[in-house]
RNA sequence: UGCCCGAUAGUAUAAGGGUAGUACAUCAGAUUUUGGUUCUGAGUGUCUUGGUUCGAAUCCAGGUCGGGCAACCA
């Protein structure tokens, strides 16, 4: 089999890196802000980062950065670090950007000595007023051209303290008339009298992103510096204080962000609908967070596997959500444990059934020639789906109906003889009779049937709850509707079954396993799940081609 | 009126001057004790106009369309 070589452009950009001898080997980073959870876009650049340091023989920080004290809490970062790690990868170091508040101080000083930054002081309003637009330059602050002295002393009196939040500002002295407006002259440092997370009360002047993070990139010999499309005007300054500070040169890297269809993958908004309650935190099942992903029972291989077959490029996506449902479908169907569950049950009486109950055995996964096989209960009662009886069934139907054969899943063929209705027509029970010799596993009754049940013994069922998720929105796009994207919220995304029939097996429902519920979709257990109550997420239905084919006809 | 990115089937990605390929999705069929899985097959694409060339998705020029840039956010 010929080896198919087919590169990324970023593969290819450190492939000739490589090649030419400008590393020997490479250094990437992650780097969240801790200022909420990981979503999908995020595995996407977590897999892309250290899937390309591992590929290419080199190492991945994990660099919180953490130059905001007002909106970052160490509680984001003990889940992210969980989030990466459930997803399967090491870092080399945990940094934080503001481990690096004393040096990236000392990089201001050089700056403002070598005659490359000032302390303005005009307000937020004054400096975007004077900023220009896209189309018109700006124009130079009244304080641009304060003496190195001036400068250096009142950036230290910012530093110590001397001033309140807003009163003073330090930037970069580039030029108010620059084309790209990060170029004229960018805020690097604000005061902020903030507490900070990890420094506490030791700085009250931050630096911004700018100002920090290619710096970081820098200190750690970061090569290549992997963000999204939306910083590469910002590589211009990136690549100027690297050329200022005479510092170690990190190349940055823009891939496009990866969208999905019917969803958002934006913190913001994210964050949004936790606060108002749209959903049950970050976490929800129908959050495209690696933790709502985690909860509703996606396994880290399928996310990693949809990263990868979703790839990488410059331009802007919406990739659609059936790849992702493909991709955990395709895993979950060699790893899950096949179990029986009556969602919506009616009941079957087998009238030529004597015994008082028999158990059959079934196995586990068909998938798995090593898999195992359990014991259910089969008795003279039983749950079947209503969906699967129709008094008066459409062509192709091959299921229940009167007069008609089905096979009971790893039991008995069986036939309805009688529909029994109570008195306001509904139907509340079937009639059916057993055929001895057609159990499974030695049948010799030579009955063919298209149609396979699955089932539950009335008299053993247990029951269960479980909660079936769909799309959290109703368009594709919701961000790039009109109005407000909460407009677009999927009011049915959430439907709770609050009793269910499950075979007993089913009671020793462990949190880590997967399970198929045979002909209805992969569940996992809830996080909320108890011994007294279980609760069941469906992760992903089956795929289901006779629903299909009833939507078209209708 | 500025600057910067981008454009290949429905979607996402390959092809780096030489037959436009793959996956998902869609459709059709086979197998099946899950209408699942598996297998087979089908259709659909280079934004546009010029140029260079024996030959252009690829190189050049103009245009069109989409996106980004005026936070003391990252």
């Amino acid at each position: 089999m010929a080896e198919e070589k087919s590169l990324n452009f970023l593969e290819e950009i450190i492939e000739h890196d490589l090649n030419a001898g400008k590393h020997v080997s490479i250094v990437t980073r992650f780097p969240p802000e801790p200022n909420g959870y990981l979503h999908l876009g995020h595995a996407a650049s977590i897999c892309l980062n250290f899937g390309l340091s591992k590929k290419y023989g080199g190492y991945t920080n994990l660099r919180f950065d953490d130059t905001n004290p007002t909106t970052e809490e160490t509680e984001y970062v003990e889940n992210i670090k969980n989030d990466v790690r459930w997803l399967g990868f090491e870092w080399k170091h945990e940094l934080y950007a503001s481990d690096y508040f004393e040096q990236l101080y000392l990089f201001a000083i050089k700056l403002i000595r070598e005659g490359y930054a000032y302390v303005d002081d005009n307000n937020s309003e004054t400096i975007a007023a004077e900023k220009g637009t896209p189309t018109t330059p700006g124009t130079n602050s009244k304080y641009r051209n304060r003496s190195v002295e001036e400068n250096l002393q009142l950036f230290e009196e910012m530093k110590a303290g001397k001033y309140k939040d807003g009163e003073r500002v330090l930037r970069a002295k580039i030029d108010m008339a620059h084309p790209n407006m990060l170029m004229r002259d960018p805020v690097i440092y604000r005061i902020k009298h903030a507490h900070h997370h990890r420094t506490g009360d030791n700085w009250c002047i931050y630096p911004l992103y700018d100002f920090a993070h290619g710096q970081s990139d820098s200190i750690e010999h970061v090569t290549h510096s992997i963000c999204t499309l939306e910083f590469v005007p910002h590589r211009e300054l990136y690549d100027w204080f690297i050329e200022k500070l005479n510092i170690y040169p990190s190349r940055q890297y823009e891939f496009a962000r990866r969208n999905i269809s019917y969803t958002i993958m934006s913190k913001r908004k994210l964050l949004q609908l936790v606060n108002e309650k749209y959903v049950d935190g970050w976490d929800d099942p129908r959050m495209p967070t690696v933790s709502g992903l985690r909860r509703r029972g996606y396994t880290a291989a399928s996310i990693r596997d949809f990263c990868d077959r979703a790839g990488i490029a410059k331009r802007e996506n919406v990739t659609e959500l059936s790849l992702l449902e493909f991709c955990v479908r395709e895993d979950l169907n060699k790893i899950a444990l096949r179990r029986m569950v009556v969602f919506n049950p009616i009941k079957v009486v087998l009238t030529n059934y004597n015994e008082d109950n028999e158990f059959v055995s079934v196995e586990d996964n068909p998938e798995d020639a090593n898999g195992g096989f359990r014991d259910v209960p089969f008795s003279k009662e039983l749950y079947i789906e209503r969906d699967d009886f129709m008094e008066n069934p459409p062509k192709k139907f091959f299921r229940l109906f009167p007069g008609g054969m089905v096979r009971l899943k790893g039991a008995y063929i069986i036939k309805c003889d009688e529909v029994v209705k109570d008195d306001a027509g509904n139907i509340i029970q079937l009639n059916c009779s057993y055929i001895p010799e057609s159990k499974s596993g030695n049948d010799t009754s030579n009955i063919k049937v298209k149609g396979t049940l699955h089932w539950v013994s009335v008299a053993h069922a247990i029951t269960a709850e479980v909660r079936l998720y769909d799309r959290l929105f109703k368009v594709e796009d919701p961000s790039g509707e009109a109005g407000d994207f909460k407009d677009y919220i999927n009011e049915n995304s959430l439907e709770i079954i609050p009793a269910v029939y499950a075979e007993p097996a089913l009671k020793n429902a462990v949190q880590d396993e997967r399970y198929q519920f045979l002909r209805k979709g992969y569940f996992a257990l809830d996080k909320y799940s108890t011994e007294e109550k279980l609760i069941f997420n469906r992760t992903v239905t089956l795929k289901d081609t006779w629903a299909k084919e009833q939507q078209k006809n209708s």
